[in-house]
DNA sequence: GCTTGACCTGTGTGTTGCTCATAGGTTCTA
DNA sequence: TAGAACCTATGAGCAACACACAGGTCAAGC
């Protein structure tokens, strides 16, 4: 039986993070009646491992909630892990697009920025930089 | 004079986005005395637009709030401007970076999947299919 | 003049996965 | 027996909104 740092230490993670997998009912410790410490044991350990790698995997903690606390139904939780992953696979590629246009607006802006002058603010502009600023679409069609 | 929803409608974005802004005092609305509401001239609207294309440049409502109020220090906030982009810059590639391994991760234990059965859960197992798994870095020492 | 419905108000909560702060109790060591 | 180092529960903070709540305002129709 482990307190939550000891726990924490044999999995490479703090403290804060086994008392919020805890809170959030992803690990269930069992309490030392004398002091209320929180005690771990090695099946906890394993839970913790599992959570880690599903996190890796790119499941979130509702995810995760999920599978682990799949019980008796009519379908096996590795089901559900090739389902979840199927649908968050086109998730992250979206992201990963949305970032890639979020890069290529800033460095086409600092590109275009290298032959503007500062200027200074008055009651038109703020910072001519960012207004006179057209993104890419609208530079495109002329 | 417009009210809420009318400079919403305006800069294409939802009342809410407004009334964030104005909370956060990044957007200054005048009060009608009789009813409360908030009201916003021309000048609000270049303001918000302002916002809205630093926000599609990457700044976070703290870097417009340092651009916008940047009043009269020494330096031109154009140059605040360029500052914040240099240094955010990185900091996008780098998130670009994580979600590309984050996807590679998950491609490459769809993949693995592809040829496990499921399998049930018991005492030793949630659910194998994650628990077999082993990271790139792990897989690629042997 | 009064209802109906569309608009508006401020405030508070939820999102995600922790991290940090607070205030205090417990255990180990010199 | 003092102090350090550990532990506890709880709540707030992050980012940028979205949404819900309870209620005030206003134009139009009857």
């Amino acid at each position: 039986m482990m307190k939550v740092s000891e726990l924490a230490k044999q999995a490479e993670v703090t403290a804060d993070t086994v008392r919020h997998y805890s809170r959030v009912g992803l690990l269930k410790p069992v309490r030392n009646p004398d002091n209320g410490y929180q005690l771990y044991d090695a099946t906890a350990l394993k839970h913790l491992r599992f959570i880690l790698k599903a996190r890796l995997l790119g499941f979130s903690l509702q995810d995760i909630e999920i599978i682990v606390h799949h019980e008796h139904r009519e379908t096996s939780p590795c089901s559900t892990v090739r389902s979840l992953m199927a649908s968050h696979l086109p998730k992250v590629r979206g992201q990963i697009a949305e970032l890639q246009q979020q890069l290529t607006r800033m460095e086409q802006a600092m590109l275009a920025w290298e032959e503007m002058p500062d200027g200074e603010p008055d009651d038109d502009a703020i910072c001519p930089l960012i207004e006179h600023w057209n993104n890419q679409e609208e530079r495109n069609h002329g």
